[in-house]
DNA sequence: CTATCAAATGATAATAATTATCAAAAAGCA
DNA sequence: TGCTTTTTGATAATTATTATCATTTGATAG
């Protein structure tokens, strides 16, 4: 893992509880969790493991670059893996779904901007929400 | 004013509280505020109002879709004045000024999401981060 | 291998934002 | 005016997040 490095370049370590955190982000497709699902998985592995810490290696796999912090519209962010491409997420409002949405091209956003403004995009958040395929094809609801 | 009539076609009054957070939404430029933000304001017409009818009225308020909710990365929300027009915001890093941008065409993001998947985009949450231009220009910052 | 020192953790308290309750006040109407 | 429903303000309860601090852990020097 690429991770350890980072974090060793920076004079930090890869304690047994940051490499589960970013086992959790890492399984189950991907899809980006909150604190409190990821607190849910790493205490399978580490049964008292504290919320605190799982708070305090996000915030610091945010700071490396290794994990990217999502805004999904509810009350607590969600984090995932930082992948290197760039995407967006698609909120199904009826069961909940997400999926990932690669079709945001942030140089041509940033030239738009630019248009109209004389702002320096350097980052942007996004979440695209409504209605996926199942719960809209009546055959294969969940 | 409008919101009065779609206030009352579902049975609910326009108080003099509501009004006032109306008020508050619609000056200072119509910037995107937050509850606290707004609760100072309203307060100077209203001593004593409490914080929980500003978060009542403002959520009353998103539903008859007369105020739109706006996530600016901080841990809470904004809202501004529905104007009809569809747009987003630039937040500057620097120095926090927030400024509308327009350059977003909901229906050609909708038709590109189609391409990728069978997702029915209904709405969607777009903040661009960066350096404004006072911030940039060396003469002129604040 | 053991002593040493900084980093990391877990427990817990403290903040901060938001929501829920409920009795009192205000507004609309007979 | 009296009745009914809505709205409000005060307050408690939740929830998410951050701060503290004593203890533990991991790396390293001797
Ligand atoms: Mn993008
Ligand atoms: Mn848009
Ligand atoms: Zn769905
Ligand atoms: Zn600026």
């Amino acid at each position: 893992m690429d991770a350890e490095r980072r974090l060793r370049s920076r004079g930090y370590r890869l304690t047994p509880q940051r490499r589960a955190v970013l086992e959790a982000l890492a399984g189950e497709g991907g899809r980006p969790l909150d604190t409190s699902q990821i607190h849910k998985r790493v205490s399978r592995e580490f049964p008292g493991i504290g919320l605190a810490t799982v708070y305090r290696t996000l915030e610091l796999l945010v700071e490396l670059g290794i994990a990217l912090p999502v805004h999904l519209h509810e009350g607590s962010r969600h984090y995932e893996l930082n992948t290197g491409e760039h995407r967006h997420h698609l909120v199904c409002l009826s069961c909940g779904e997400v999926q990932p949405f690669r079709g945001c091209d942030p140089g041509e956003l940033a030239e738009r901007v630019r248009d109209e403004s004389d702002f320096l995009v350097t980052s942007h958040c996004l979440s695209l929400f409504g209605i996926c395929g199942s719960c809209r094809s009546p055959g294969r609801g969940r």
